[in-house]
DNA sequence: CTCTATTTGTTCAGCGATTGAATTATTTGC
DNA sequence: GCAAATAATTCAATCGCTGAACAAATAGAG
């Protein structure tokens, strides 16, 4: 129904200069070129009174800053652009993963100022331990971060599996977790972070959900509504509505791995038959391939896969297509339902995305009633590995740019 | 990321009072019992003061009215209960379907104030003619609706079919329409409603999409995310998620008919293989049931099946768990994939849902991951038939509840 | 029956934020 | 060098919320 989206609570007096505030710093981050306060008076409406006063706030409080007068043509005084600030409010992103720990800094502006990747098979390792080497890597992070001037605000965590509101995870069956309670283990450490109210100072969240994310924000914007499939030895995958991450009633939500493709196949350890994941899962497509998975560390998988396509391979390029059909019907099902436009391969999908396209497009356009009159682009994703990491960092800018009002009372 | 849903625009001085209107009458309708101004002071975080200022502005707009004190235990100066008017502004509910038309009005507090539904085989006949005999019938609706006190601001169409931004029927298959301009066509009919802001005169929409939205507003007030589906000779779902409808990049999403829940089975008219309409669509469960469907209207196959397994027949009943095996294939993957955790039968599954929710849930049992943490609930519509006109016309009252500045501004 | 405690609703001065017009600042083009 | 054009700021006016005081209306105690 779209109705418009009130605030959920009271509107104060002071709520409009937070709304406002929102509005134009939004404006900022969203715009193609620097803008000048005329240009934002115009976009938003206001008047060229309220932006000034506006962006007088936002650049006491570190938000953003004034570039270079954009070139203009024509007479007139020149326009003082306006970027979101290089200092400031930082977000922190950190992932836990099969194969690798990775940890990094985004700024406002979405840029990544930091990145530090640790490559190790996790899955032997106590998940106290693994999180105490997190910690380890983000607290370099903090101190590089804050030589570039940047205060780390809030921090996400990216995990492979099912996480409840708590920051409970419930089971990440890759990495053989099960009721970690994260936050509580988190605890012990010393800080790293400054808290801003608005902000949670730590977010945990599926690994799916969070590259999805990434891939909202990344440069240049994309659609709007998409679904992003992460392909690693699970399928999951994230999906974004008007702009905004659809979580489900409980976040549990982009469990595509377990969609039946063929409703009496081969049984699932989830208790199901045929799902998705016994056909386009990594292993399943090693083992197609006539790969010896022994032989074959997780993390070379899909390098090794792809390298054999390239070369030709008949049975590599069979598994790979038997894959993609499979991957198709799925998809095909969840656009029929959802009626979205763009679906990104991610995760280890991304470097198969030659291979698995066609026969996934090929399916859509079989199935899917509406393809007739406009075509679904399939497509990989942007952002390369650790994608999550640098999704779950810029989702906690995301939400300075959302709501600056909190770091603003904070930082005077 | 479930950001602040900040207004689009401008937050203007005069917007603070718009959000505010919307924000104590929204409370209003949402409330259990009338609430006192006081009441609505605590529960909204606003002053007594502004509540009274606001409610001031709604009791003149004819939008609420003052109802008995509510009785209440202990001392005090007695309150005044806030009800929603029952004279002011309605909504025009409209639907074409395959065997019936269907008008009727509903008030600002959902009630169905007015209703006329036409039996008839609507498939012979021509768009035009459908929608000349629907604005007849909506003449008569709009005659007794200002008899009682209302005025209609808008209307919304249902349709079984796919409807584009514009209004134009691209496709509804099971009633022969194809490409039929509805906006211009009841255009030519001398005009029912009364322009308001923000408000839009005519809404064409899918039949399942305005089901799930009377599901929605349906009194006791349910759960503000889930999955309505309806049950015809296709098979559409709306799904509603923290309450609105979504609606998909163009408008299209809910064609849970064409999951494919055998991708090698039966061709279906789609183009696709092993669809679900093609296993638990009506004319699917009448021909697995043994009943010749030439024998058999369309708008008695639903009934003739019930009082079948209701009977015991075992051909009937054995249909039933064959349809309903489908259905729960098709609608674990939903859950899966959204992660929701009610399902609604509707339209024709509604009265069949006592032999279709035992599969359902099976299926669901035994394919969703996330099932042993949290149960789903299977249940039937509370709507009975017309679901979507019902659903229309309250659509077209919630837009007044949601921007009553539009209406008052109107209404002095 | 009267008085007090209690809760509801209104009135009003104060204030913060936006507005719109006027003003200042800075450049291009003639 | 001057006029036109565009950008940004200043300032009185206005709108709507706040908070506190006040008026209204009832239950219960004595």
């Amino acid at each position: 129904m779209s109705l418009t989206h009130a605030p959920a609570g009271a509107v104060r007096q002071g709520s409009l200069r937070e709304l406002n505030l929102a509005l134009v710093l939004g404006r900022i981050a969203a715009a193609e070129r620097p803008p000048s306060r005329a240009d934002l008076a115009t976009a938003t409406g206001l008047t060229r009174a309220t932006v000034s006063a506006v962006v007088e706030d936002l650049l006491a409080g570190q938000l953003v800053s004034e570039s270079d007068p954009a070139p203009r043509s024509g007479a007139g005084r020149p326009a003082r652009g306006l970027v979101l600030a290089d200092q400031g409010p930082a977000g922190l992103g950190l992932e836990v993963n099969v194969d690798y720990l990775a940890v990094c800094v985004v700024d406002l502006a979405g840029e990544v100022r930091h990145r530090t990747v640790h490559r190790a098979d996790l899955r032997p390792v106590a998940p106290a331990d693994a999180l105490a080497q997190l910690v380890e890597m983000a607290g370099a992070a903090r101190d590089d971060a804050a030589d570039q001037g940047l205060t780390l605000v809030g921090a996400a965590l990216a995990v492979p599996g099912l996480v409840d509101d708590a920051g409970l995870v419930r089971l990440a069956p890759n990495l053989g977790w099960q009721d970690v309670p994260v936050p509580a283990l988190l605890a012990e450490h010393p800080p790293l972070i400054e808290q801003v109210p608005g902000v949670p100072a730590l977010v945990v969240d599926n690994e799916a959900n969070l590259a999805a994310l990434g891939e909202l924000h990344s440069q240049p914007p994309g659609p709007s509504s998409f679904l992003h499939i992460s392909g690693e030895v699970g399928i999951g995958a994230g999906i974004v509505l008007d702009g905004a991450l659809f979580r489900g009633v409980r976040g549990w939500s982009g469990e595509i791995g377990h969609l039946p493709v063929h409703p009496e196949g081969r049984p699932c350890r989830c208790g199901g038959q045929g799902c998705l994941e016994q056909y386009a899962g990594q292993e399943a497509i090693v083992a197609a391939a006539g790969l010896v998975r022994a032989e074959l560390p997780a993390d070379t998988a899909t390098a090794r896969l792809a390298e054999l396509a390239e070369a030709g391979d008949a049975d590599a390029l069979r598994a790979l297509h038997d894959a993609g059909t499979a991957l198709g019907v799925a998809v095909a099902g969840v656009v029929n339902l959802l009626d979205l436009d763009t679906v990104v391969l991610g995760g280890g999908y991304a470097a198969l995305a030659p291979w698995l396209c066609p026969p996934v497009l090929a399916e859509i356009g079989a199935r899917v009633l509406t393809a007739a009159w406009s075509p679904v682009t399939v497509r990989p994703s942007t952002l390369g590995a650790e994608a999550a990491a640098v999704g779950a960092a810029g989702s906690v800018v995301r939400r300075i740019v959302a709501q600056p009002a909190g770091w603003l009372a904070r930082a005077g």
